[in-house]
Formats: C-alpha cells, structure tokens, sequence
DNA sequence: CATGGGATTGACT
DNA sequence: GTCAATCCCATGC
C-alpha cells in the first residue's frame, strides 16, 4: 500500500479499505465499515470547498482527516483522491485485532463486539485524537496497513448520521461481520 | 461577534 | 424510541 492507493475514486478506495489494518501504537484492528465522501456532493465537508476545516480534505491523499462530531467524539478518515480534490474515506467500525485490553480500559466496555462498531468508539478505542489531523497514514503514528486476509464480500448501502445525499450508496461493509456499527445494511 | 448545526453515543422511558 | 452532551467552525449580520 502507498499513497498512490488513495489516489483513486473514493468509493474505491472506501471498498478496497476492507479488510485493512488501522493501528495506532498496541492498539490494531480490522476495518469492517466504511464510507465514502466527495465534494462533489453536500453531505462532503469538502462541499463547502477549501477552508481552514477542509484543507485537510484537498490535500495530498494518505493522511488522516480528524474532526470533532458533535462536540464530543474524533472521527477518523483517510483523505482520497488526487491532491486538490476534496474527499476521503469515513472508517466506521473495526474489528479489534491487538491491544484489545487497553481498548478495554479506553472504552470502559467488555463486550469485543461494542469496542469499536461505530466511527467515535474507534477512535476513542484507538486513542486517536485531533491532534492526528493531518498525520501520514503510511508512516504513522496512526497507521493504515495492507489487508492480512484475502478479498471478502462486500455489502454496499446508504450512509448514516447524514440529512443531505442520503440516497448515494457509498456505505461498504464486510458482509456478515459482527463488529459493524448500527443500523445494520440489509 | 452571535448563531446554528452536525459523518455520534450512551443513558433513560 | 427519545434525548442531552458539547465544541468546532462556517456563515451572516
């Protein structure tokens, strides 16, 4: 994998993401959901194009995009497409590979299926935080690494959380993993 | 400078 | 199913 791997169509990269590592210090696991965003439709940060929030988004593909949610929670994307364009990949839920204990203590969860199955209880899992904005995915500290499984099928659907552009089917999930965030796809 | 709206989660009815 | 927490930042006056 290479930051040419994010140069492509987003919702590429978002289907070729499954499968792959995100690991950040002790902490590792499997992405199992994802979505995909573009300028070029308004549920995209990047919609509102280049500003001190996106620039992130229009810069080179392969680094991290951090954002606070709701004033509580970090999500974490990886930034898509070629270098001034405005999109990146949403990683939705994971399935806890190393570090599982200190995801534990982090979460102040047991259950293995609740540790990371939404995009705020990944980072939180994973302590990633703000401060990652803008952090090469290839080189770290956070990290994404190539898929150590073969393909898996893949189940697409509509997006969550989001008011505009709900109809685009750019939700990729593992088909039949248990470590997906809710509600299900079909 | 004031305002409003979230790519969510967990607690509670 | 309903709802509050909480803060960044884009927008508009």
């Amino acid at each position: 994998m290479n930051h040419e791997f994010y140069a492509r169509d987003v919702r590429e990269v978002a289907r070729d993401l499954l499968g792959a590592v995100v690991r950040h210090g002790e902490c590792a696991g499997l992405i199992v959901e994802t979505e995909a965003y573009h300028e070029t439709e308004p549920a995209c940060h990047a919609f509102v194009g280049l500003t001190a929030r996106t620039s992130t988004l229009f810069g080179p593909p392969g680094y991290a995009y951090v954002y606070r949610s709701y004033g509580v929670h970090a999500l974490l994307n990886a930034v898509s497409e070629p270098e001034g364009v405005g999109a990146a990949v949403l990683i939705r839920a994971l399935e806890p590979l190393e570090g599982i204990e200190l995801m534990r203590e982090r979460r102040r969860l047991e259950p293995l299926a609740e540790l990371c199955s939404g995009p705020g209880k990944l980072t939180q899992a994973l302590g990633v935080e703000l401060s990652h904005n803008g952090c090469d995915l290839l080189a770290g500290p956070v990290r994404i690494e190539p898929a150590p499984a073969g393909a898996n099928r893949v189940v697409s659907s509509t997006r969550v959380g989001i008011s505009k552009a709900v109809e685009l089917p750019w939700r990729f999930s593992i088909a039949g993993s248990r470590f997906v965030s809710r509600p299900r796809p079909s």
